[in-house]
DNA sequence: GAGCACTGC
């Protein structure tokens, strides 16, 4: 049974002090403002909360609160979460799993877990509670705003844990906002995540493949420990869903996790739709965009459209036509500004979208307007206001994952209504608003898939299955999924892992498959990492793989394609692209203070930067298990023995040639390629290996460096055992390497391929 | 002779 925090001897919020400062076994009222006085652990009601809130003391610091502090509770208390908080306390009292809707502008990200600390006091008890967000900015940015609102410094009491950055402090900190990814990371480690007395996963309705993953382990700790508490917070679509996947975490529970429900507070939109379907969105776009900039009431735009190159073009075009019709009517049709809005954006060009929009031409005339041209970027993770109008065509790119030939692409595809939802919901954040939904109604109903397929569905699971492997889940097939990714996609991810030897036959984690998933990387990568050392490059195959991880280093400017591909071909290494990286790599550091270097050489400073950062924070990682940083002496060697390291990670991603016209058959799965225009090999070799499988105008191979056959046969003989290989010209190639090796004299090729000559020859 | 939706560890 909880104690009040009344003096007795059990208080846990007096814990902290030596015995004689405990006011123990006193029946008086303490002479100490004690804000939190007869506050019993989770048997909390509103309205002590409230009046802790309204007191003096903080009363979490004991500290006086500040002026700023009332300001911020008195906006505080106009959200719409706030006026519900007891019905919040009733519930979460009462649950150990609740399921929490809350509509943009509600206020659940900043007030539920501030409701959750006054009723767990996790201060007292060395716990913490643990709030998760897909993003990093919103765990930054959150964390600041709770930590203003609750008086105290950003980094103590509440703080923030992303990647490359922990702003907590240990024994202090009782409040952490968090990414998802990184509290599936603490669950490798600490797998009953004993730390926490309550974890809030928000956003849940974006199904992240951490958050989903993060809800299957939770589920099955919240059964192990009863004094954990959940609340999945999530948008109204999905909630049903996971009432139901948590409802049978507590055997009192009836098959349904209860519901805690609070209203937004946003203005209506009026959506429209198109009569008929449009043939060509990038052209209805932009046609509507114009209607509303010559027939509408004054008010920004955003526009949702693909990606980078659909963007610019659509830009270029509105900002032409909109110029002739304020010239050709320049009293009714004011100017109008368009500005791009995509990830790969330097921040500062990002900042634009901030702009107010332009006056008008002469005084009196018509107003300006903006027009954003956004990817779904200006879905969830960017928030501009002023928008009144929403135009949207009804498509993003999506990832997907094809376990059959093991190739993750991004395509364009339809939105759900849910995304359609949120999309028209960015019109009305200031003011009343309108969405132009370029499909019609007929198709949003029936079209439309309710929810985006959760990530879980459209990725390769490599990483992840090595992940829950770390955690202890033996049979993947039947974890708790909230969706489960379907069983090919489960095997591939396994036959990779076991080829790498990360997962024995019976698919128990071995040594090396547990240092593995120490690593922040795929898996392919983290092993050429570790055995880098057996080849005397580990220090370069470091930086490869930190290159790897970070965005295109290469700028090509439209205007500048020739200077740049000049720039790029300076520092090319003939041999393979993944020398290159390196070669760019070292140059960057090698003129680390020449602040134009980067620049002068049409590649991106911010990358750079990324991918030294990234390096660091591997580094650490192969300190930590005492994986060497070496580099061979021998400079004959050098490039041969990073080509060999880098063959130990990716001989799954090896195509061979195959005729004379430049394409490539890849190995076992007989897909026919391209080597990339971007590749930088001088000429066109048998064998190469790639990091990437892109399906864009045709399949291409992206970052590509020359092997030597032998190397497959010597780094993978299981993968290339030649008794199981599919039959093929790759195999006669295979075949012919293996009996040179062994000293044999050329000789016919054996049976088995004499019939697939022959099937060949037939077809 | 192309292009990189977005996020995360």
């Amino acid at each position: 049974m909880a104690k009040a925090l009344n003096g007795t001897k059990e208080n846990p919020y007096l814990a902290h002090l030596p015995p004689d400062q405990r006011r123990t076994g006193s029946s008086t009222p303490p002479t100490v403002k004690e804000p939190l006085f007869g506050f019993l652990p989770r048997k909390v009601k509103g309205d002590q909360v409230r009046r802790a809130m309204e007191g003096d003391v903080n009363p979490f610091t004991k500290r006086p609160l500040s002026a700023q502090y009332k300001k911020i509770l008195d906006s505080r208390k106009k959200l719409p979460v706030f006026t519900q908080m007891d019905e919040f306390y009733n519930t979460f009292s009462e649950n150990q799993v609740i399921v929490m809707v809350g509509e943009t502008g509600s206020g659940k990200t900043t007030q539920i877990p501030q409701f959750v600390a006054y009723s767990d006091l996790p201060h007292t008890k060395g716990k913490l509670i643990a709030c998760t967000q897909p993003r990093r900015v919103a765990a930054m940015s959150v964390a600041k705003r709770v930590a203003d609102e609750m008086d105290v410094q950003l980094g103590k009491h509440v703080g923030y844990s992303i990647r490359f950055e922990d702003m907590t402090e240990p024994g202090t900190t009782f409040l952490k906002y968090m990414t998802d990814g990184m509290l599936l990371r603490e669950a490798m480690n600490d797998p009953e995540l004993q730390r926490y007395s309550t974890i809030i996963l928000d956003e849940a309705h974006e199904r992240t493949l951490a958050t989903d993953i993060l809800m299957g382990l939770l589920k099955d700790v919240a059964k192990r420990r009863k004094d954990l508490k959940l609340i999945v917070m999530s948008a109204t679509l999905d909630a049903m869903k996971f009432q139901k996947y948590f409802g049978n975490v507590s055997s009192k529970d009836s098959g349904s996790a209860p519901l805690f429900k609070v209203p937004g507070r946003t203005h209506p939109v009026e959506v429209f739709y198109t009569q008929e379907p449009e043939p060509d969105y990038v052209e209805a776009a932009i046609r509507t965009v114009l209607m509303i900039h010559r027939a509408e009431d004054p008010g920004d735009i955003l526009l949702f459209l693909t990606g980078e190159e659909e963007i610019e073009d659509a830009c270029r075009k509105i900002k032409a036509e909109a110029d002739d019709l304020m010239n050709q009517d320049p009293e009714a049709v004011g100017p109008l500004t368009c500005i791009p809005l995509y990830s790969s954006l330097p921040p500062q060009q990002q900042q634009r979208i901030f702009d107010p929009a332009p006056p008008p031409r002469v005084e009196g005339g018509a107003p300006g307007r903006k027009v954003v041209v956004s990817t779904n970027i200006a879905e969830t993770s960017l928030t501009i206001d002023g928008i009144v109008y929403v135009v949207d065509p009804g498509f993003s790119k999506q990832k997907v994952y094809n376990p059959r030939i093991r190739v993750e692409s991004l395509l364009v595809s339809p939105i759900s209504k849910a995304s359609a939802q949120q999309r028209a919901g960015r019109a009305g954040r200031t003011r009343p608003g309108k969405c132009f939904r370029l499909y019609t109604e007929k198709d949003f109903m029936t079209e439309l898939e309710e929810q985006t397929h959760p990530e879980i569905l459209r990725s390769n699971l490599a990483n992840t299955v090595l992940e829950l492997v770390k955690l202890g889940i033996k049979d993947l097939v039947h974890f708790d999924y909230v969706d489960a990714p379907a069983p090919e996609t489960l095997m591939r991810a396994l036959e990779l892992l076991n080829y790498l030897a990360a997962l024995d036959d019976e698919g128990n984690l071995t040594a090396l498959g547990s240092i593995m998933a120490e690593f922040p990387l795929d898996p392919q990568m983290s092993k050429m990492l570790i055995v880098s050392p057996e080849f005397n490059c580990s220090n370069e195959i470091l930086t490869i793989v930190a290159m790897l991880s970070v965005p295109n280093v290469f700028i090509r400017p439209p205007n500048a394609r020739r200077e740049a591909d000049l720039a790029k071909a300076a520092l090319t290494v003939p041999d393979g692209d993944h020398l290159t990286l390196l070669n760019v790599f070292n140059s960057y550091k090698q003129n680390i203070h020449d602040k134009n270097w980067a620049w002068t050489n049409y590649l991106s400073a911010r990358a750079l930067a990324q991918a030294d950062n990234v390096r660091t924070q591997l580094e650490r990682i192969m300190e930590r298990f005492d994986i060497e940083l070496v580099t061979t002496q021998d400079q004959r060697k050098f490039y041969e023995n990073i080509r060999k390291a880098l063959v130990c990670g990716y001989f799954m991603q090896v195509a061979h040639k195959e005729g004379e016209k430049g394409s490539y058959l890849t190995v076992k799965d007989n897909q026919v390629v391209a080597l990339h225009p971007s590749c930088g090999l001088e000429t066109q070799p048998e064998w190469v290996i790639f990091n990437e499988f892109a399906l864009t105008t045709r399949p291409y191979l992206r970052t590509v460096t020359e092997v030597r056959p032998e190397w497959l046969l010597e780094m993978a003989p299981s993968y290339f055992d030649l008794t199981t290989f599919p039959d093929g010209e790759t195999k006669r190639a295979l075949v012919r390497v293996q009996n040179k090796k062994m000293g044999k004299l050329p000789r016919a090729i054996d049976g088995q391929d004499q019939r697939a000559k022959k099937k060949q020859k037939k077809s």
